[in-house]
DNA sequence: GTGAATCATCTTTTT
DNA sequence: GATGATTCAC
């Protein structure tokens, strides 16, 4: 190891003592306690590339990422450095995926099951609670999801909770995970968790297992540590427990998946796990200017559950942070835009630039204003391409043929268009399938002994059965042309050119999705149908983002994570979004929406650009709102920022407020949005014009509609 | 019994 | 403003 230069090309003379000192570590569990821009990345690649050159094989090297998109590039900086292939690069998920694929069956896990999204997973729970008997209103579907899956991430299976539950509460939830697991078995279904909570105990409970897959990945690397949750934390130490090569890097002050089970404990006890850990820190920061840093910091140091450490700056000043308020969203968005295109005239590189927000839903907004100003933009998961209805209706045919206990997919794959199979028949399939202990696609294979079901409805199912049974009779091919047929079998194609223009979107999205395929079929090592529907259930919208893609970048603050620009625009940090309403119930919460803006702020390089709206639409409704504590807390002071807009006008109402008087006028359309005083937001819904004495009803939100008189009603137009 | 249209509800972050 | 459930019309 005492070589300076690897064969690949990577000098260590251009490493820091402390990287070097990361990179050169063999054996034995380390921690690398990563600050951001902190070369990270570059200490990882480096580090496999020096285990390659100490001798290890590839093929004994693991290393595990946050995200696939996080994945694939690491997996191309290894192959630029010279390793060679081999290395096992992914999630989680997906290397859980090819255990349980592998080894599932100790577990009684057919290795074609189907992955459940979040839809899927609503749609058994609301089953699962049907099932059980209960107010839906008490055990809200979604919520009951919400508490299995965080059992789920700390590995508490339904024994366990069965086991200790004592209160009415407790006990119907036991119920109802049962009644949800019993309903993923039958259709030979895991869900997110269970990848994660079957492997963990596939390695728990099967010593030779466990030592199989220890031999196997004789090295391990974990990076974005703390944001690991208690099934990771448990299957990374199972896979490291026969060698303790484990490395793990990460940052306790960019965890910001607490929500989704993430223990920021499993970093910060990592040396209690491991005692002979050796632990590097890289505090130095090569990526963003000192103006930028000072702030981080300041902001983080607010944290008082943290590890205090220093943000060191290495690159010259620049130029000073700038925090703005506007007076409503369009006016933020407007001034965003107009600044990006001025860059852009100036001739600013596009893929240097990003902006980043809390919830989705505020890119919509954003997208107007670069349209107008015609700047070229990608929404990193934006329309979620996968979750569209006509790619869910084709990989429901896809699922259906892989997994035919799939009740999931077979609904599906029947509902994608008219096909005369309607609720009752459906409803009379899966009656019929319960009481002979079958799933509903075989009980449509024998609806000849359905005796509720008419002629022409067992024709109908018939024909269905029989176009999926020749689908899966024909021989497994490339997945593009197994979709193609599907597509044109099904009689999708034909429906959807029926209904020319209108689905024309629809037809070009499947298109996209067989060339998808296609480019799967080139790269897949085992292209298999079921290896593509695992691996697309796993694909997330976030990986959709290219870096070199000559666009302005829009994406949440969590997509953010592990990326870094030149120019960064964080739009609406105002109190109830940042931090999110949802998320101020308690300091930890609070905790770790100031972490998602500490992780936001150190993404940019050189330029950071920080807003608020005063108003704000949200809901539909046009609402007040503040700047956040977190701008306070970086030394911010409102009043010292004039520019935008007068707090209050000389009559003492708002600028916002004389907008919507300007627009007021005594003609309605029905739909129109207004607002009343009294009575808040509402929809018109009738409009009679009798000149000053005009009537206008209105649905307001409170469920009430009023008959109003347009002359005392002071009604006024709300965009919506 | 089936499919379309309207209505109501609910809005964080994601593998 | 989307999605799902319910009602409505055939």
């Amino acid at each position: 190891m005492a070589k300076e230069t690897f064969a690949s090309g990577i000098g260590l003379e251009r490493l820091t003592e402390s990287q070097k000192k990361a990179v050169l570590h063999k054996d034995g569990p380390l921690l690398v306690l990563a600050g951001p821009g902190s070369g990270k990345t570059r200490v990882i690649t480096c580090r496999i590339a020096a285990l390659i050159e100490a001798g290890v094989r590839p093929y004994n090297i693991c290393a595990i990422t946050f995200t696939n998109k996080a994945a694939d590039e690491m997996r191309q900086r290894v192959a630029t450095s010279g390793a060679a292939g081999g290395v096992h690069i992914s999630t989680f998920h997906s290397l859980c995926v090819r255990i349980l694929r592998r080894y599932g069956e100790n577990a009684r896990i057919k290795p074609n099951f189907s992955i459940y999204d979040d839809a899927d997973q609503k749609r058994c729970m609301k089953q699962a609670v049907k099932a059980c008997n209960v107010d839906m209103t008490n055990f809200v579907p979604a919520r009951m999801l919400n508490i299995v899956s965080g059992l789920k991430n700390d590995l508490e299976d339904v024994e366990a909770v069965a086991g200790r539950a004592d209160d009415y509460f407790s006990k119907t939830l036991a119920r109802i995970y049962t009644a949800y697991e019993r309903i993923l078995a039958a259709n030979n279904a895991l869900d997110f968790d269970d990848l994660l909570l079957r492997t963990a105990f596939l390695l728990r409970d099967f010593p030779d297992i466990r030592a199989e897959l220890n031999g196997r990945f004789k090295y391990l690397l974990v990076d974005e540590y703390q944001d690991t949750n208690h099934s990771q934390y448990q299957i990374a130490k199972g896979l490291a427990i026969g060698h303790g090569n484990i490395c793990v890097t990460g940052d306790p002050d960019q965890s910001i998946y607490r929500w989704r089970g993430a223990d920021i404990g499993n970093i910060l006890a990592f040396e209690t796990d491991w005692p002979d850990a050796a632990v590097v820190k890289l505090e130095e920061n090569f990526r963003s200017s000192p103006n930028i840093l000072e702030m981080a910091d300041k902001l983080i140091a607010f944290n008082m559950k943290r590890k205090v450490k220093s943000l060191i700056a290495t690159r010259p000043r620049g130029q000073d942070v700038q925090i703005r308020g506007f007076a409503d969203v369009a006016a933020e968005s407007e001034a965003v835009a107009g600044q990006i295109k001025a860059a852009m005239e100036a001739g600013a590189n596009l893929n240097e630039i990003a902006v980043f927000y809390r919830v989705n839903s505020m890119s919509r907004a954003l997208e107007e204003a670069f349209i107008d100003e015609q700047i070229p933009y990608q929404v990193v998961r934006g329309i979620e391409f996968y979750a569209r209805k006509e790619i869910r209706d084709m990989l429901g045919y896809l699922k259906l043929m892989v997994n035919p206990a799939d009740d999931v997919a077979f609904l599906r794959a029947v509902g994608t268009h008219p096909r005369g199979i309607g609720k009752a028949t459906l409803e009379r399939i899966a009656g019929f399938g319960k009481i002979n202990g079958v799933g509903m696609y075989e009980a449509a294979r024998q609806s000849g002994r359905i005796e509720t079901i008419g002629v022409g409805g067992r024709g109908r199912i018939a024909v269905f059965v029989g176009m999926i049974e020749g689908l899966r009779g024909d021989e497994p091919g490339k997945v593009a042309e197994v979709m193609e047929r599907v597509f044109e079998e099904s009689g999708l194609e034909n429906y959807l050119l029926s209904a020319g223009e209108k689905e024309q979107g629809a037809v070009e999205n499947i298109n996209e999705l067989i060339n998808a395929a296609g480019r799967y079929d080139e790269t897949a090592e085992d292209g298999s149908l079921v290896d593509y529907l695992q691996s697309i259930a796993l694909y997330s919208d976030t990986d959709a983002y290219e870096p070199a893609s000559g666009k302005v970048s829009l994406m949440t603050l969590h997509a953010a994570k592990g990326l870094e620009f030149e120019n960064v625009y964080i739009v609406g940090v105002e109190d109830g979004l940042l931090p999110h309403e949802r998320s101020a119930g308690s300091v930890d919460e609070i905790e770790e929406e100031r972490r998602l803006l500490f992780v936001g702020m150190t993404r940019a390089k050189a330029g950071l650009n920080i807003s608020y709206a005063r108003y704000r639409t949200i809901y539909g409704q046009f609402l007040r709102s503040r700047c956040s504590q977190f701008l306070y807390e970086v030394g911010y002071d409102e009043d010292d920022d004039f520019d935008e807009e007068p707090a209050e006008s000389s009559d003492g109402k708002s600028s916002c407020d004389m907008e919507l008087e300007e627009e007021r006028s005594d003609v309605f359309a029905v739909g129109q949005r207004v607002g009343h005083k009294k009575f808040g937001i509402g929809v018109v819904k009738e409009f009679h014009d009798l000149g000053a004495n005009s009537i206008v009803v209105v649905r307001f939100q409170s469920g009430k509609t009023k008959s109003l008189m347009v002359q005392y009603a002071k009604l006024m137009r709300v965009r919506s």
